[in-house]
DNA sequence: AATTTCCATCTTGTATACAAAAAATTTGAC
DNA sequence: GTCAAATTTTTTGTATACAAGATGGAAATT
């Protein structure tokens, strides 16, 4: 009999060296070493992490895969950071995406994770009143990931977190807007309420709204941008 | 200046052998010539597409982000198929996913999409009287991908194209139900109905309904995956 | 007899070597 | 002096060689 050894991925797990090389690459993509359209070359990579080609390329493939870069057979790879109109179109998912969890877990959240969200809201205040902008992002994460669970769906889980990871960099930009963070745990609380209420289009709306790139928070992210392509 | 050279995927582009390999195990996994737990030997498939490793292991990295196989560091890698549980929410992330198109595409959609999907539609009514099940399938997605791109958004429109080709083999099991295809073209023509109307709702909750495996499709799922796994 | 340890073998992961294609530079003609 | 063609150089894609970890079985110990 087949075993149930899904997701047993143990935090010990010595990984390949490709793999660290993957992380440390999309690090560097992220917080921006790489700009823009900039050429990744295999062999000074290579030199960088001081092993082979062999790694970096396999590295490289699975950035090219979760969007970071651009692999153009016979030419090389290049950084490919999302332009204004992707990034809007990718904040637009997100939004629906975390909607949808909302809509889904109102009916299905249990007390347990309830708790759990008033919890990480107590620790988002604080870490608000403390400036703590680290601490904030940790538990706005940790927020974000309790609805996803709540949705009652791995896959939709799964897909989410993948697509919160990749906008992750942008959304601190747009967080430095001021008088965001109080606005957005309100919007916290909103969502909460709706779900301790059941009501799961109230729900969804909220978190629509908490999402959603619009108003002020367009103008932030525009101005983000030029800064980043600079 | 950077050039827009953006998707400009030139069909004839001959591309690597990793890819063309990559492919094909694609074709493979999911018309089930490889069952799933089997493992995918790289020296076999190497002697197999008469290539070295290198461009095989390339492969199925690939497919390892893709979800089609599991690679177990050091270990190997094996077929991955979804089992029931994963499948019915990958159903209902697509269910949601086309919900979100049609809320978008309502008030976003053109008169010649609307007369493309009429179009579609017909075409796929003529496919079901001629019993010409692949035309259907053809037709059937070709209105998926209309709707999809009425959202108005490319990011989600390729998101939604990659979920519908991974649960592509799947549906082709469940849409065997007695009685489904005039059902389903019903659906379609609701669907229609409500975007020419521009009512976002109706035609988010007329797809979702369309897409969601409940009721007689559930029974018909398990079967063909029990079959499947055999 | 059962279990554990050690060793042989096999498989994956990495390094290097080679081939082919694209970019760059040089050289030649006009 | 400019443009173009050809050669050189650089870089990607593939093959092979090597290293390290994992599997399986045999031998030794309890």
């Amino acid at each position: 009999m087949r075993a149930e050894n899904r997701c047993v991925y143990v935090s010990g797990m010595d990984r390949k060296r490709a793999d660290l090389i993957a992380d440390e690459l999309e690090g560097l993509i992220l917080e921006g070493t790489y700009k823009d359209g900039a050429r990744l070359d295999e062999v000074q990579l290579a030199e960088r992490f001081e092993v082979s080609r062999t790694p970096v390329r396999e590295a490289l493939q699975r950035l090219s895969q979760s969007g970071l870069v651009e692999q153009i057979p016979r030419r090389g790879v290049f950084v490919r950071q999302p332009g204004p109109v992707e990034l809007l179109e990718m904040f637009e998912v997100m939004a629906e995406l975390e909607a949808v969890c909302a809509r889904l877990a109102a009916s299905r959240i249990t007390d347990q994770a309830l708790s759990d969200l008033h919890a990480a809201n107590a620790r988002c205040d604080e870490a608000v009143a403390a400036q703590d902008t680290d601490g904030y992002y940790l538990e706005n994460e940790r927020f974000h990931a309790i609805l996803y669970r709540q949705s009652g769906n791995g896959f939709l889980e799964q897909e989410c977190l993948r697509l919160y990871r990749r906008l992750q960099p942008f959304r601190r930009m747009q967080l430095r807007a001021r008088g965001r963070l109080p606005q957005s745990m309100a919007e916290h609380k909103a969502i909460v309420t709706a779900l301790e209420k059941g009501d799961g289009e109230v729900a969804a709306a909220a978190i629509r709204g908490h999402v959603a790139v619009q108003g002020e928070k367009f103008h932030h992210l525009m101005a983000s941008l030029k800064h980043a392509a600079e």
